[in-house]
DNA sequence: TACTATTTTTAGCCTAATCTAAAAAATATT
DNA sequence: AATATTTTTTAGATTAGGCTAAAAATAGTA
């Protein structure tokens, strides 16, 4: 069959995540979710991938789907797009971290490997995207860091804001607000029996609280 | 109706080139060509695009197609993405003129005004793209300039290379080969009766023939 | 002008990607 | 274990955007 479609491409990147996330196959309401689609239409979908003359996934019916090799290496490069074409649009035309999701969600669709090598070049082949999540190189590697959520820091514990669990432009845009971006420093000082909020220290100077939710959000990596 | 599909984006690219370049309105045939496609197919869309609220063509059954003002609208905005898009390529991902006509071919449909609006910032807003073609600013408005066919100019007149007409790979490869690129320096040094062919000088420095052929591409300023 | 050749449109099909509604299978609850 | 609920698949329909073949309109020529 044809060159693999941008439908086609944004199914498998969903089953990527799904299946990075909980460890399982992939099932059909899950991917339906995240694609705004019906179970009907996932289903139709995952035949066709699986029907390809190199079947991108691995289908048993009402048991799920999981990405084949071949699969994993198209989400992963799928992936890498996304993320640089983020970095370019936040370090070289001053888009703000919660802008470029949903532009890169149409950029990654661009299929020209050369493009992509010279983005990789003129951007100083970034490791990480603007929201802290690895980039992987061209043969698919992520980097991996070592990093914890902030709710799982330890009290008194110096460590500096890495990356975002959700990327939400909502959740994002309130960091904004709180001055919170990658780089920040960031120290508990009190977990609040009360309420389950967190007072703070950032960059050394300025007291501030966070609900849980915002620590359950946010990477750190200690100091 | 939705937002404007690519294949509509294409189509509206077209008839605007055709029209451009006959003054007068386009014919299925020829943008069947120009899209490879049939022009049964062509009949179709065209009655897409005339039938929307606001209608893109104005089409007159057996007599050929035009934009309508909503149309011409679309089409100088793609244009301008497109070139935009080129300039981006070859000035700061180190593209050669030849590659980028494809890779912008696709570029050119992403959909997001703000992001053209900092791209043409981030390049300085640039007039005219790799191929010497002008860029329409955010208004449609094209910059224009006094330009001819080399083999227009005259003979022992000085002149820079600007731009070119045609911009198939192939040309373009050719002259890389001869080392004409915008902003050589060309003089007619004689126009042989024989075989037509032409002697330049060129870069003040070098001799050199260029066929007919090779001038008829060639717009040059004169100095 | 009448006939021929070309161009355009119409009619009917096809595939990709979606949908809704119903059937079937798997899972959960008495 | 039997029944009820949830999930997944199947069946059938729709829309965009292509195709081929045939019909209709226009243009060219004798
Ligand atoms: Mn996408
Ligand atoms: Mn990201
Ligand atoms: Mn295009
Ligand atoms: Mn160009």
């Amino acid at each position: 069959m044809n060159p693999i479609s941008k439908a086609e491409e944004n199914h498998l990147k969903a089953i990527f995540n799904l299946c990075e996330e909980t460890g399982k196959r992939a099932s059909t309401n899950a991917i339906a979710k995240i694609m705004q689609t019906k179970a009907a239409s996932v289903t139709a979908m995952i035949i066709r991938l699986s029907g390809k003359e190199i079947p991108l996934v691995n289908h048993q019916k009402h048991k799920g789907v999981r990405l084949t090799e071949a699969g994993k290496k198209l989400a992963t490069n799928l992936i890498r797009k996304h993320r640089l074409w983020e970095t370019f649009l936040v370090e070289k035309l001053n888009f703000s971290w919660d802008e470029v999701h949903e532009i890169a969600e149409e950029l990654e669709h661009i299929k020209a490997e050369k493009l992509i090598d010279r983005l990789d070049e003129f951007l100083g082949r970034p490791k990480f995207d603007p929201h802290g999540d690895p980039i992987p190189d061209a043969d698919g590697n992520f980097t991996f860091r070592k990093q914890i959520l902030l709710t799982d820091l330890a009290e008194n514990q110096a460590a500096v804001v890495v990356g975002v669990l959700d990327d939400s432009p909502s959740f994002l845009q309130y960091l904004n607000k709180l001055k919170l971006v990658l780089g920040s420093k960031v120290q508990i000082l009190e977990r609040v029996e009360y309420d389950g909020s967190n007072r703070i220290l950032l960059n050394d100077q300025q007291e501030q609280v966070l609900t849980n939710k915002v620590c359950q959000n946010l990477y750190v990596k200690t100091l």
